[in-house]
DNA sequence: TATTTTTTGTTTGTATACAAACAAAATTCC
DNA sequence: GGAATTTTGTTTGTATACAAACAAAAAATA
C-alpha cells in the first residue's frame, strides 16, 4: 500500500505543499515585502526603490531597458515609472534620437528620496537576513542567483 | 575617498541593487510563476493550486484558516476561493456551529483537477530546482524555510 | 529601395498581495 | 450576565505582475 493514508485521499500520493519551493519562495518574498513596507521611507515600494536606485546609476535611461535591469516587464515598470513621476521622483522625455524611447529620469526630489531611503534600505536587508548567520546568508544569495 | 566612483553619483555608496535578498527573491519568484503558468494543468495559478491542494488533504476547512494554511491573508484568500468557486473546484457553505465561518471544500471536479494537476506540479518544482544540484536544492530549501 | 522583423511603448484584462475600515458572531474576562 | 476583546469574513483602494493585442518607429534583410 503506498500513497493511501487513511485519513487522506490518496490523490496525492507524497506531494506536499511544504516539500515545494515555489511555496517557500512566495513566502520568502511575503515577508520581505512586509519588512520593507514597515521601513522604507516615503512609502515608496520595493519596486519603485529598485527603479530609483538604477535611475541613480545611470541616471538617464529608456523605459523598457529600466524595467529589464530592474526585472520587470513593460507593462509593469510603465505603472511604476508613472507613479514615480506623480511624485516628483522621476521625469519623463521623448528621446530625440528613436521616437520609440521614452527616456526616464531622476529629479532632485529622487535622488533626495535616495538619500532618505538608503539607511532603510540596509535594514530591509539586515533584518530579511537576520534569522540567518554569515555563511548562510553568502549561500543563499548564491542559490538565488544560480537560480534566477 | 570612499564611495564616490567617477561616473556614478556618491548617493549610493556601496549600495548595488544585486547585493540584495529582495531583488533575488523577486526574480526568483518571478521565473518560478513563469515555469508554473507554463504547465500547470487548467491554468490553475499558484495560490490557486495550493488551495486546491490543501483541500484535497482537509477536505473542508473554514476560509480563513485555509488561507492561514497557503500564506495568504484573508483578503487574498477570498478572491482565490471565489475563483475557484466560479470554476466549480470548490463549493462554499456556511458553518452551522459558527455563524462567522465560511466552510470551503473540494468538489469531485475540484478533485479531479488536483489529479490533472500532479505531474505538471512535479514538473514544475523539477524544472524551477533544475540549475542547482541535490545538495544545492536540499540547501535552499533549509535556507528559505529558515528565512519564512 | 522595399519588405520583413524587431524593438519600444501602451492598453486591457486577470490575478495576487496587503492595508484599512467595517460588521457580525464568538470568546474571554470581570 | 454583561462588557471588552478576538476572530472571521467583506469591501475598497493601491500596487505589482504578466499575457495578449495593438501601434509606431527603427533595424535588418532581401
Amino acid at each position: 500500500m503506498v500513497g493511501g493514508a487513511a485519513d487522506h485521499p490518496s490523490v496525492l500520493g507524497d506531494y506536499r505543499l511544504e516539500d515545494q519551493v515555489g511555496f517557500y519562495l512566495r513566502r520568502a518574498g511575503q515577508r520581505h515585502a512586509v519588512i520593507f513596507a514597515g521601513h522604507m521611507a516615503d512609502g515608496l515600494t520595493p519596486t519603485q526603490w529598485a527603479a530609483l536606485v538604477k535611475l541613480a546609476e545611470h541616471h538617464s535611461v529608456s523605459q523598457n531597458l529600466l524595467g529589464r535591469e530592474t526585472a520587470m516587464d513593460a507593462a509593469t515598470i510603465k505603472g511604476v515609472v508613472d507613479r514615480l513621476a506623480k511624485r516628483g521622483f522621476v521625469a519623463t522625455s521623448p528621446d530625440p534620437d528613436d521616437g520609440r524611447r521614452m527616456r526616464v529620469s531622476i529629479t532632485s526630489e529622487g535622488i533626495a528620496a535616495v538619500q532618505r531611503g538608503l539607511e532603510p534600505a540596509l535594514l530591509i536587508t539586515a533584518e530579511t537576513l537576520k534569522p540567518l548567520d554569515m555563511a548562510e546568508r553568502r549561500a543563499l544569495l548564491d542559490l538565488l542567483r544560480k537560480l534566477a
